[in-house]
RNA sequence: GGCGACGUAGCCAAGUGGUAAGGCAGAGCUCUGCAAAAGCUCCAUUCGGCAGUUCGAAUCUGCCCGUCGCCUCCA
């Protein structure tokens, strides 16, 4: 195990890259803001939770009994405004594009969180913790809601290193809140004519703020004496206001602050060069982007980017990652199956060479260079190595990939051949077979034109063949 | 306007003081009847530009140019 050497990761909150070691023993607690499924989700989305996957199971694979926790926003006002535009209910819409989320993060081998808390179920423990934030004066209500008193947390900005004076300059009041200086944000919204309500006396029926539901979780689930947890995190654009705001709320209830021992946060992702946001639409939602590529092409692609970076997605990208994919399966079959005599020099360095990229803030672009480098590996280290990476070898690596033929195929090939081969009756496969055996006895009596006039036809109907050792294998073009 | 990030080969990208990882694309060689595959080799005297600090700079400092993000919901 590699806990001889320091895991360095990149603290948000202390601005530096640090050493990373467990508030309690060998137990990591790790929260990471999850999805707000008031839309589909994206790839985005795709990227930081893939990343905070990696960083899970390399903190396992370094003995850490880790508790990952990853909530569902699953009310909020723009779940509603959907809901109002369709004539569903926001359970509805929440729930349908959750589950399609759910769908993607599997088909990219993303592992489930331990805990998956939803918002709406964590109600009492939200209005217990904002009981207690009024009661500091840290929380007032007024007409349209509860709203926490920024003014009241003096350290409020330090980790997005905001300076509120500036911040004051550019905010404003929204018309219909009553909050009484413009920093100040919902921690509870009152029910507006049929919006969705949960009880809450004596102030009013209504619904959490964003920011306080993850406060409350993570004291609920993570942190019930107040001391902190270890990892909080979520992409980079959860620094401000909404983390901000949660260690607001959070700390000034704790025994002893701070909220999350290390901060970490993902860069964003650019499709064309733009940011991908709900409030630009110019995204493709991640069911369908994962229909075009494969899964484990779209990890390896984030893979090679660091990921505190802003990264651009292209078409180009991908296609380069498919390659390398490609190259990764290859090699795979190549190797010895465990069991086999194999060198454990080799496979050991790979693994250690692996983690010690990964010691350093996660760095898995060295850490994948290090397995497309790999000098002859076990096929257990090579396992083990992609492992640590969420990339996991399939029955589909052992055989290679053979796309469907079209339907009208044995009509293309019958007529590219005109008779030379007899072919009724057999499927495409078998067809294609059949031609290849026909081939093999035209180069036994080194008949070259019947060989290359067969192997032509196949080509005309686009499939390719190759000679190798073990002999002929094709796929389609 | 305020704050911040980034700019490394045709493309993606690692590297934050000691002389440019890796991938894609490309080129050559070997092998094979040919082709493909495979194996081997090559592919940035240079890191947006200009100054400066230093024995030494892609890495530090200053200025300039360019791209993007945050400051409002956002992974």
């Amino acid at each position: 195990m590699g806990d001889l050497k320091p895991l360095k990761l990149y603290n948000t909150r202390t601005h530096i890259v640090e050493t990373f070691s467990p508030l309690f023993d060998d137990e990591v607690r790790v929260y990471v803001c999850g999805l707000t499924p008031s839309g589909e989700a994206h790839l985005g989305h795709a990227r930081s939770f893939l990343f905070f996957d990696v960083l899970r199971r390399y903190l396992e694979h370094r003995g850490y009994r880790v508790t990952y926790v990853q909530n569902v926003t699953d009310i909020d006002d723009r779940s509603i405004a959907t809901a109002r535009e369709r004539g569903k209910t926001y359970r509805e819409i929440v729930d349908a594009n959750y589950a399609s989320f759910k769908n993607s993060m599997r088909r990219l081998g993303v592992r489930e969180p331990d805990r998956e808390p939803y918002a709406t179920h964590y109600v009492p423990q939200i209005q217990a913790m904002i009981r207690s934030l009024i009661a500091k004066g840290h929380a007032y209500a007024v007409r349209d809601g509860i709203y926490y008193a920024v003014r009241t947390f003096p350290t409020y900005g330090s980790l997005s290193r905001r300076n509120v004076e500036e911040l004051e300059a550019g905010a404003r009041i929204e018309i219909g809140e009553h909050k009484r200086d413009p920093l100040d944000f919902a921690v509870w919204k009152f029910a507006k004519d049929g919006e969705p309500s949960w009880p809450f006396d004596p102030y009013g029926a209504g619904r959490p703020g964003w920011h306080i539901e993850c406060s409350a979780m993570t004291r609920e689930l993570l942190d019930p004496p107040g001391i902190g947890f270890d990892i909080h995190g979520g992409g980079a654009d959860l620094i401000f206001p909404h983390h901000e705001n949660e260690i607001a709320q959070s700390e000034p209830l704790m025994r002893h602050p701070p909220m999350a021992n290390v901060w970490v946060h993902g860069g964003l992702l650019l499709f064309d060069s733009r940011k991908m946001s709900k409030s630009l639409g110019n995204f493709e939602p991640l069911s369908a982007l994962l229909e075009r590529h494969d899964p484990q092409a779209i990890r390896l692609l984030f893979l090679q980017t660091g990921y505190r970076k802003v990264m651009n997605f292209t078409e180009e990208s991908v296609s380069a990652a498919r390659v390398v994919l490609e190259r990764l399966k290859k090699t795979y079959r190549s190797l010895q199956p465990a069991g086999a005599s194999v060198s454990r020099a080799n496979g050991d360095t790979l693994l250690d060479r692996v983690a010690a990229a990964l010691d350093d803030d996660m760095n898995t672009a060295v850490a994948l260079a290090e397995v497309l480098q790999a000098q002859a590996p076990s096929r257990d280290a090579f396992e083990r190595s992609l492992a640590l990476l969420g990339i996991a070898p399939d029955a589909t690596w052992l055989v290679e990939s053979q796309a469907t033929l079209p339907a009208d195929f044995i009509q293309r090939l019958a007529t590219a051949l005109a008779g030379e081969v007899e072919l009724d009756g057999v499927s495409a496969e078998q067809a294609v077979e059949r031609i290849i055996a026909s081939r093999r006895e035209a180069r036994e009596c080194r008949d070259w034109k019947r060989s290359d006039r067969l192997r032509d036809a196949l080509a005309t109907c686009g499939v390719d063949l190759h000679d190798t050792k073990e002999g002929t294998t094709w796929s389609v073009a």
